[in-house]
DNA sequence: CATCCACTGGAAGATATGGCGA
DNA sequence: TCGCCATATCTTCCAGTGGATG
Protein backbone atom coordinates (compact mmCIF):
# COMPACT_ATOMS: atom_id res chain seq x y z
CA UNK A 1 0.00 0.00 0.00
CA UNK A 2 1.26 3.44 -1.41
CA UNK A 3 0.50 6.82 0.44
CA UNK A 4 0.66 10.32 -0.09
CA UNK A 5 3.46 12.24 1.89
CA UNK A 6 4.19 15.58 2.11
CA UNK A 7 7.68 16.28 1.11
CA UNK A 8 10.01 17.37 3.54
CA UNK A 9 10.23 21.03 2.51
CA UNK A 10 12.85 23.97 2.81
CA UNK A 11 9.55 26.11 3.70
CA UNK A 12 7.82 26.38 6.95
CA UNK A 13 5.53 29.40 5.63
CA UNK A 14 6.99 30.49 2.41
CA UNK A 15 4.59 33.18 2.71
CA UNK A 16 6.60 34.83 5.27
CA UNK A 17 9.15 35.86 2.29
CA UNK A 18 6.57 37.22 -0.04
CA UNK A 19 5.58 40.58 -1.05
CA UNK A 20 2.64 40.88 0.99
CA UNK A 21 3.41 39.57 4.18
CA UNK A 22 3.10 41.96 7.03
CA UNK A 23 5.50 41.47 9.87
CA UNK A 24 4.64 41.76 13.52
CA UNK A 25 7.86 43.80 13.97
CA UNK A 26 9.58 46.28 11.74
CA UNK A 27 13.55 46.00 11.67
CA UNK A 28 15.92 48.78 11.12
CA UNK A 29 13.53 51.80 10.88
CA UNK A 30 13.25 53.28 14.10
CA UNK A 31 14.26 56.60 13.46
CA UNK A 32 12.06 56.68 10.83
CA UNK A 33 8.86 55.73 12.48
CA UNK A 34 9.42 57.88 15.20
CA UNK A 35 9.99 60.54 13.09
CA UNK A 36 6.65 59.41 11.20
CA UNK A 37 4.58 58.70 14.41
CA UNK A 38 5.45 62.57 14.92
CA UNK A 39 3.98 63.82 11.96
CA UNK A 40 1.25 61.69 12.49
CA UNK A 41 0.41 62.07 16.26
CA UNK A 42 -2.04 65.55 15.43
CA UNK A 43 -4.55 62.88 14.25
CA UNK A 44 -4.83 61.53 17.49
CA UNK A 45 -5.28 64.71 19.37
CA UNK A 46 -8.20 65.84 16.95
CA UNK A 47 -6.57 68.12 15.12
CA UNK A 48 -5.92 68.65 11.16
CA UNK A 49 -3.50 65.79 9.70
CA UNK A 50 -0.43 66.63 7.97
CA UNK A 51 0.09 66.21 4.45
CA UNK A 52 3.20 63.12 4.96
CA UNK A 53 6.00 63.05 1.84
CA UNK A 54 7.85 59.60 1.71
CA UNK A 55 10.62 58.90 -0.46
CA UNK A 56 13.34 56.01 -1.05
CA UNK A 57 13.92 53.65 -3.66
CA UNK A 58 11.47 50.74 -4.21
CA UNK A 59 11.89 47.89 -1.23
CA UNK A 60 13.05 50.38 1.52
CA UNK A 61 10.39 50.01 3.57
CA UNK A 62 8.28 52.66 2.96
CA UNK A 63 5.34 50.96 2.20
CA UNK A 64 5.68 48.33 5.39
CA UNK A 65 6.19 51.27 7.55
CA UNK A 66 3.29 52.89 6.60
CA UNK A 67 0.75 49.89 6.37
CA UNK A 68 2.58 48.83 10.14
CA UNK A 69 1.80 52.27 11.23
CA UNK A 70 -1.56 53.14 9.96
CA UNK A 71 -3.20 49.93 11.32
CA UNK A 72 -1.77 50.92 14.92
CA UNK A 73 -2.92 54.27 13.87
CA UNK A 74 -6.12 53.02 13.49
CA UNK A 75 -6.76 50.45 16.64
CA UNK A 76 -5.10 52.81 18.37
CA UNK A 77 -7.38 55.78 17.97
CA UNK A 78 -10.81 53.55 18.70
CA UNK A 79 -10.42 54.53 21.97
CA UNK A 80 -11.59 58.37 21.24
CA UNK A 81 -15.07 59.07 20.68
CA UNK A 82 -14.25 62.36 19.17
CA UNK A 83 -11.78 60.59 16.38
CA UNK A 84 -13.17 59.21 13.24
CA UNK A 85 -10.56 58.52 11.17
CA UNK A 86 -10.60 56.70 7.56
CA UNK A 87 -8.09 55.38 5.73
CA UNK A 88 -7.74 54.78 1.91
CA UNK A 89 -4.97 53.43 0.29
CA UNK A 90 -4.20 53.65 -3.46
CA UNK A 91 -1.34 52.33 -5.87
CA UNK A 92 -0.91 54.97 -8.68
CA UNK A 93 1.47 52.18 -10.12
CA UNK A 94 -0.86 52.22 -13.76
CA UNK A 95 -2.37 55.66 -13.66
CA UNK A 96 -0.59 58.52 -15.13
CA UNK A 97 -2.41 61.62 -14.40
CA UNK A 98 -4.22 63.50 -11.10
CA UNK A 99 -7.13 62.86 -13.01
CA UNK A 100 -6.98 58.98 -13.57
CA UNK A 101 -6.39 58.70 -9.35
CA UNK A 102 -9.01 60.66 -8.66
CA UNK A 103 -11.68 58.61 -10.77
CA UNK A 104 -9.25 55.04 -8.82
CA UNK A 105 -9.98 57.49 -5.44
CA UNK A 106 -13.67 57.53 -6.19
CA UNK A 107 -14.07 53.91 -7.47
CA UNK A 108 -12.86 52.65 -4.34
CA UNK A 109 -15.29 54.45 -2.44
CA UNK A 110 -18.22 53.38 -4.16
CA UNK A 111 -20.45 50.66 -4.43
CA UNK A 112 -19.13 47.92 -6.98
CA UNK A 113 -21.39 48.28 -10.00
CA UNK A 114 -21.50 51.94 -9.19
CA UNK A 115 -17.75 52.51 -10.72
CA UNK A 116 -16.83 55.42 -12.97
CA UNK A 117 -15.55 54.53 -16.36
CA UNK A 118 -11.79 56.02 -16.88
CA UNK A 119 -12.60 58.81 -19.85
CA UNK A 120 -15.38 60.97 -20.83
CA UNK A 121 -15.82 63.02 -17.78
CA UNK A 122 -13.74 66.64 -17.51
CA UNK A 123 -11.46 67.10 -14.94
CA UNK A 124 -13.35 69.18 -12.48
CA UNK A 125 -16.02 66.78 -12.80
CA UNK A 126 -14.45 64.25 -11.35
CA UNK A 127 -12.77 66.30 -8.63
CA UNK A 128 -16.50 67.29 -8.02
CA UNK A 129 -17.28 63.45 -7.43
CA UNK A 130 -14.74 62.59 -5.44
CA UNK A 131 -15.45 65.34 -3.19
CA UNK A 132 -18.81 64.06 -2.32
CA UNK A 133 -17.52 60.57 -2.07
CA UNK A 134 -14.82 61.98 0.81
CA UNK A 135 -17.53 64.83 2.04
CA UNK A 136 -19.66 60.97 2.80
CA UNK A 137 -17.35 59.59 4.82
CA UNK A 138 -16.84 62.61 6.82
CA UNK A 139 -14.26 62.73 10.38
CA UNK A 140 -10.70 62.40 9.08
CA UNK A 141 -9.52 60.74 5.75
CA UNK A 142 -5.96 60.07 5.39
CA UNK A 143 -5.12 59.18 1.53
CA UNK A 144 -2.42 57.25 1.14
CA UNK A 145 -0.94 57.53 -3.14
CA UNK A 146 1.81 55.17 -3.12
CA UNK A 147 3.91 55.11 -6.14
CA UNK A 148 2.75 58.41 -7.03
CA UNK A 149 5.19 59.36 -8.90
CA UNK A 150 3.93 57.55 -11.61
CA UNK A 151 1.24 60.57 -12.20
CA UNK A 152 4.76 62.69 -13.34
CA UNK A 153 4.22 66.47 -13.63
CA UNK A 154 0.35 65.93 -14.52
CA UNK A 155 -0.05 66.83 -10.09
CA UNK A 156 -3.42 69.24 -9.98
CA UNK A 157 -4.87 66.55 -7.55
CA UNK A 158 -1.96 67.52 -5.33
CA UNK A 159 -2.49 70.71 -5.20
CA UNK A 160 -6.72 70.40 -4.62
CA UNK A 161 -6.53 68.12 -1.92
CA UNK A 162 -4.62 69.55 0.71
CA UNK A 163 -6.48 72.88 0.41
CA UNK A 164 -10.23 70.87 -0.85
CA UNK A 165 -11.15 72.38 3.09
CA UNK A 166 -9.76 76.22 2.90
CA UNK A 167 -11.36 76.27 -0.57
CA UNK A 168 -14.77 75.20 1.02
CA UNK A 169 -14.96 71.55 -0.92
CA UNK A 170 -15.46 70.30 2.06
CA UNK A 171 -16.86 70.60 4.92
CA UNK A 172 -17.42 67.92 7.46
CA UNK A 173 -14.07 65.88 6.08
CA UNK A 174 -10.68 66.82 6.90
CA UNK A 175 -8.37 65.11 4.40
CA UNK A 176 -4.11 64.41 4.53
CA UNK A 177 -2.41 62.91 2.07
CA UNK A 178 0.63 60.70 2.53
CA UNK A 179 2.52 60.22 -0.74
CA UNK A 180 4.88 57.72 -1.53
CA UNK A 181 7.65 58.22 -4.17
CA UNK A 182 10.16 55.71 -5.14
CA UNK A 183 11.63 58.69 -7.38
CA UNK A 184 13.81 60.99 -5.86
CA UNK A 185 13.59 63.59 -8.50
CA UNK A 186 9.71 63.41 -8.77
CA UNK A 187 9.91 65.77 -5.35
CA UNK A 188 11.90 68.50 -7.28
CA UNK A 189 9.85 68.88 -10.21
CA UNK A 190 6.25 69.25 -8.28
CA UNK A 191 4.82 72.37 -8.45
CA UNK A 192 6.23 74.45 -6.29
CA UNK A 193 2.65 75.22 -4.62
CA UNK A 194 2.37 71.53 -4.22
CA UNK A 195 5.55 70.63 -2.74
CA UNK A 196 4.89 73.74 0.25
CA UNK A 197 1.96 71.44 1.21
CA UNK A 198 2.35 68.17 0.48
CA UNK A 199 6.09 67.96 1.75
CA UNK A 200 4.86 69.87 5.11
CA UNK A 201 6.47 66.47 6.69
CA UNK A 202 9.30 64.24 4.59
CA UNK A 203 10.44 61.31 5.19
CA UNK A 204 13.39 60.19 3.55
CA UNK A 205 14.18 56.22 3.65
CA UNK A 206 17.61 55.94 3.19
CA UNK A 207 18.73 52.02 1.04
CA UNK A 208 19.53 49.62 3.75
CA UNK A 209 22.94 48.96 4.35
CA UNK A 210 24.44 45.12 4.40
CA UNK A 211 24.32 44.60 8.28
CA UNK A 212 20.77 45.58 8.60
CA UNK A 213 19.34 43.67 5.31
CA UNK A 214 21.21 40.52 7.47
CA UNK A 215 19.00 41.36 10.12
CA UNK A 216 15.79 42.02 8.18
CA UNK A 217 16.77 38.30 6.57
CA UNK A 218 17.51 36.46 9.90
CA UNK A 219 14.10 37.28 11.28
CA UNK A 220 12.11 35.99 8.41
CA UNK A 221 13.53 33.21 7.78
CA UNK A 222 13.35 32.42 11.30
CA UNK A 223 9.47 32.53 10.75
CA UNK A 224 10.07 31.37 7.01
CA UNK A 225 12.55 28.36 6.96
CA UNK A 226 13.10 25.16 8.53
CA UNK A 227 15.95 25.58 11.56
CA UNK A 228 19.14 24.78 9.41
CA UNK A 229 17.48 24.85 6.43
CA UNK A 230 20.08 27.92 5.31
CA UNK A 231 24.28 26.94 5.11
CA UNK A 232 25.94 30.02 6.99
CA UNK A 233 26.66 32.33 4.92
CA UNK A 234 23.37 32.44 2.74
CA UNK A 235 21.83 34.65 4.39
CA UNK A 236 24.89 36.87 4.26
CA UNK A 237 25.29 36.75 0.70
CA UNK A 238 21.55 37.55 0.03
CA UNK A 239 21.83 40.65 2.16
CA UNK A 240 25.46 41.67 0.20
CA UNK A 241 24.19 40.92 -3.30
CA UNK A 242 20.85 43.32 -2.42
CA UNK A 243 22.83 45.95 -0.93
CA UNK A 244 25.08 46.60 -3.80
CA UNK A 245 22.73 46.74 -5.97
CA UNK A 246 19.50 48.09 -4.84
CA UNK A 247 19.31 48.02 -0.85
CA UNK A 248 16.12 46.80 -1.21
CA UNK A 249 14.94 44.67 1.22
CA UNK A 250 12.39 43.50 -1.21
CA UNK A 251 15.42 42.19 -3.28
CA UNK A 252 17.29 40.34 -0.46
CA UNK A 253 14.17 38.76 0.33
CA UNK A 254 13.31 37.23 -3.22
CA UNK A 255 16.63 36.16 -3.17
CA UNK A 256 16.28 34.26 -0.46
CA UNK A 257 12.71 32.89 -1.25
CA UNK A 258 14.13 32.06 -5.31
CA UNK A 259 17.29 30.20 -3.81
CA UNK A 260 14.71 28.16 -1.03
CA UNK A 261 12.93 27.08 -4.31
CA UNK A 262 15.41 26.17 -5.96
CA UNK A 263 17.13 24.34 -3.04
CA UNK A 264 13.74 22.42 -3.02
CA UNK A 265 13.33 21.81 -6.70
CA UNK A 266 16.88 20.30 -6.93
CA UNK A 267 15.88 18.27 -3.78
CA UNK A 268 18.57 19.18 -1.31
CA UNK A 269 17.51 19.92 2.07
CA UNK A 270 19.77 22.72 3.25
CA UNK A 271 19.84 26.02 0.87
CA UNK A 272 23.66 26.65 -0.22
CA UNK A 273 25.23 29.59 -2.07
CA UNK A 274 25.23 28.18 -5.95
CA UNK A 275 21.34 28.56 -5.37
CA UNK A 276 21.68 32.09 -4.51
CA UNK A 277 23.31 32.11 -7.64
CA UNK A 278 20.47 30.66 -9.35
CA UNK A 279 17.87 33.03 -7.40
CA UNK A 280 19.63 35.73 -8.85
CA UNK A 281 19.80 34.92 -12.53
CA UNK A 282 15.80 34.25 -12.46
CA UNK A 283 15.33 37.21 -10.74
CA UNK A 284 16.87 38.91 -14.17
CA UNK A 285 15.38 37.13 -16.31
CA UNK A 286 11.72 38.15 -14.05
CA UNK A 287 12.51 41.78 -14.59
CA UNK A 288 12.74 41.59 -18.58
CA UNK A 289 9.65 39.52 -18.70
CA UNK A 290 8.13 42.93 -17.14
CA UNK A 291 9.56 45.27 -18.39
CA UNK A 292 9.14 43.51 -22.07
CA UNK A 293 4.93 43.00 -20.78
CA UNK A 294 5.13 47.06 -21.14
CA UNK A 295 5.91 47.02 -24.37
CA UNK A 296 3.84 47.54 -27.47
CA UNK A 297 4.20 46.58 -31.05
CA UNK A 298 6.95 48.60 -32.22
CA UNK A 299 9.00 48.29 -28.85
CA UNK A 300 9.00 45.44 -29.11
CA UNK A 301 9.82 45.12 -32.57
CA UNK A 302 12.55 47.62 -31.86
CA UNK A 303 13.90 45.11 -28.85
CA UNK A 304 13.68 42.00 -31.45
CA UNK A 305 16.16 44.25 -34.11
CA UNK A 306 18.51 45.05 -31.83
CA UNK A 307 18.31 40.72 -30.39
CA UNK A 308 18.64 40.39 -33.97
CA UNK A 309 21.64 42.16 -34.07
CA UNK A 310 22.95 40.65 -31.40
CA UNK A 311 22.32 36.99 -32.36
CA UNK A 312 25.07 38.25 -35.38
CA UNK A 313 27.18 39.85 -33.23
CA UNK A 314 26.97 43.05 -34.63
CA UNK A 315 27.17 44.71 -31.90
CA UNK A 316 27.38 47.30 -30.11
CA UNK A 317 24.79 48.73 -33.05
CA UNK A 318 24.44 52.45 -34.01
CA UNK A 319 20.48 53.69 -34.41
CA UNK A 320 20.85 54.11 -38.12
CA UNK A 321 21.35 50.05 -37.96
CA UNK A 322 18.70 49.27 -35.38
CA UNK A 323 16.22 51.16 -37.24
CA UNK A 324 17.64 49.39 -40.84
CA UNK A 325 16.97 46.00 -39.11
CA UNK A 326 13.74 47.45 -37.53
CA UNK A 327 11.94 48.28 -40.81
CA UNK A 328 13.19 44.71 -42.34
CA UNK A 329 11.29 43.26 -39.88
CA UNK A 330 8.66 45.61 -39.74
CA UNK A 331 8.15 44.24 -43.29
CA UNK A 332 8.12 40.66 -42.39
CA UNK A 333 5.68 41.30 -39.96
CA UNK A 334 3.40 43.60 -42.24
CA UNK A 335 2.92 46.70 -40.22
CA UNK A 336 4.13 49.98 -41.06
CA UNK A 337 7.48 50.77 -39.84
CA UNK A 338 7.34 54.33 -37.39
CA UNK A 339 9.77 57.23 -38.40
CA UNK A 340 12.86 57.40 -37.16
CA UNK A 341 12.21 59.84 -34.08
CA UNK A 342 9.12 57.43 -32.70
CA UNK A 343 12.24 54.60 -33.06
CA UNK A 344 14.30 56.72 -30.66
CA UNK A 345 12.06 57.22 -28.57
CA UNK A 346 11.17 53.13 -27.96
CA UNK A 347 14.65 53.05 -28.14
CA UNK A 348 15.12 54.82 -24.70
CA UNK A 349 12.32 53.59 -23.43
CA UNK A 350 13.87 50.13 -23.36
CA UNK A 351 16.97 51.95 -21.81
CA UNK A 352 14.95 53.07 -19.02
CA UNK A 353 14.10 49.67 -18.38
CA UNK A 354 17.76 49.02 -18.17
CA UNK A 355 16.80 46.18 -21.12
CA UNK A 356 19.37 48.14 -23.37
CA UNK A 357 22.44 50.14 -22.71
CA UNK A 358 23.86 52.71 -24.82
CA UNK A 359 26.83 54.55 -25.32
CA UNK A 360 27.70 57.78 -26.47
CA UNK A 361 30.18 57.50 -29.55
CA UNK A 362 31.65 61.40 -30.42
CA UNK A 363 32.96 61.13 -33.58
CA UNK A 364 33.74 64.99 -34.79
CA UNK A 365 32.78 65.64 -37.94
CA UNK A 366 31.29 62.43 -38.07
CA UNK A 367 28.69 63.33 -36.02
CA UNK A 368 27.86 61.82 -32.67
CA UNK A 369 25.67 59.08 -32.08
CA UNK A 370 24.43 56.29 -29.47
CA UNK A 371 25.48 52.69 -29.75
CA UNK A 372 23.38 50.29 -28.21
CA UNK A 373 23.50 46.59 -27.03
CA UNK A 374 21.55 44.51 -24.89
CA UNK A 375 22.00 44.77 -21.67
CA UNK A 376 20.08 41.54 -20.34
CA UNK A 377 21.06 37.93 -21.22
CA UNK A 378 20.50 36.91 -24.89
CA UNK A 379 18.78 33.88 -23.48
CA UNK A 380 16.22 35.58 -21.49
CA UNK A 381 15.15 38.54 -23.96
CA UNK A 382 14.91 35.57 -26.71
CA UNK A 383 12.34 33.71 -24.73
CA UNK A 384 10.50 36.82 -23.18
CA UNK A 385 9.70 37.88 -26.39
CA UNK A 386 7.84 34.57 -27.23
CA UNK A 387 6.11 34.64 -29.97
CA UNK A 388 3.79 37.77 -29.73
CA UNK A 389 4.65 39.04 -32.75
CA UNK A 390 3.67 36.39 -35.14
CA UNK A 391 7.48 35.95 -36.12
CA UNK A 392 8.09 32.74 -35.96
CA UNK A 393 10.13 31.96 -38.56
CA UNK A 394 12.28 34.97 -37.68
CA UNK A 395 13.26 33.79 -34.24
CA UNK A 396 13.90 30.63 -35.79
CA UNK A 397 16.75 32.49 -37.63
CA UNK A 398 18.11 34.43 -35.07
CA UNK A 399 18.17 31.51 -32.45
CA UNK A 400 19.74 29.41 -35.48
CA UNK A 401 22.78 32.95 -35.90
CA UNK A 402 22.94 32.88 -32.44
CA UNK A 403 23.92 29.02 -32.33
CA UNK A 404 26.21 29.44 -34.89
CA UNK A 405 27.79 32.63 -33.60
CA UNK A 406 27.76 30.29 -30.13
CA UNK A 407 25.74 32.92 -28.12
CA UNK A 408 23.52 29.77 -26.64
C1' DC B 1 38.20 79.10 -35.32
C1' DA B 2 34.27 78.26 -38.09
C1' DT B 3 32.05 74.45 -40.01
C1' DC B 4 30.06 70.07 -40.17
C1' DC B 5 28.19 65.64 -39.20
C1' DA B 6 24.68 62.46 -37.41
C1' DC B 7 22.50 62.32 -34.23
C1' DT B 8 19.48 63.28 -29.62
C1' DG B 9 15.57 64.81 -27.38
C1' DG B 10 12.15 68.73 -26.40
C1' DA B 11 7.78 70.74 -27.95
C1' DA B 12 3.63 70.83 -30.14
C1' DG B 13 0.28 69.03 -32.97
C1' DA B 14 -2.20 65.05 -35.32
C1' DT B 15 -4.81 60.75 -35.06
C1' DA B 16 -7.39 57.14 -33.09
C1' DT B 17 -9.92 55.13 -29.30
C1' DG B 18 -13.33 54.99 -25.80
C1' DG B 19 -16.65 57.37 -23.07
C1' DC B 20 -19.90 61.24 -21.34
C1' DG B 21 -24.24 64.05 -21.64
C1' DA B 22 -27.96 66.13 -24.31
C1' DT C 1 -26.62 61.63 -33.34
C1' DC C 2 -23.18 65.51 -32.05
C1' DG C 3 -19.93 68.05 -29.44
C1' DC C 4 -16.83 67.32 -25.68
C1' DC C 5 -13.32 65.10 -22.75
C1' DA C 6 -8.90 62.41 -21.64
C1' DT C 7 -5.26 59.43 -23.21
C1' DA C 8 -1.76 56.85 -25.79
C1' DT C 9 0.93 56.77 -29.57
C1' DC C 10 2.93 58.75 -33.35
C1' DT C 11 4.66 62.61 -36.53
C1' DT C 12 6.76 66.96 -37.68
C1' DC C 13 9.89 70.42 -36.75
C1' DC C 14 13.94 71.94 -34.90
C1' DA C 15 17.52 73.65 -31.56
C1' DG C 16 21.42 71.77 -29.48
C1' DT C 17 25.73 68.87 -29.13
C1' DG C 18 30.89 68.60 -29.37
C1' DG C 19 35.00 66.47 -31.39
C1' DA C 20 37.28 66.32 -35.96
C1' DT C 21 38.45 68.70 -39.96
C1' DG C 22 40.27 72.08 -42.96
Amino acid sequence: MTSFERNRSTFVNKDALSESYQPHQIEERDEEIAVYMDALQPIVDGWEPNNIFLYGNTGVGKTAVTEYLLRMLEADVEAYDDVDLSVLTLNCNTLTSSYQVAIAMVNTLREPGDELSATGYPQRTVFTKLYSELEALGGTVLVVLDEIDSIGDRDELLYELPRARANGYLKQTSVGVIGISNDLQFRDQLDPRVKDTLCERELQFPPYEAPELANILASRAAVALNDGACDEGVLNLCAAIAARDSGSARQALDLLRLAGEAAESGEDEVIKESHVEDARQKLDAKRVEEGMRELTVHGKLVLLAIVSKTASRQIPCRGRDVYDEYRRLCAKAKTDPLVRRSVNNHLSDLRMFSIIDATENRSGSRGNYYSYELNVPFQSAVEAMGDALALGDELVRIRKRATQNKML
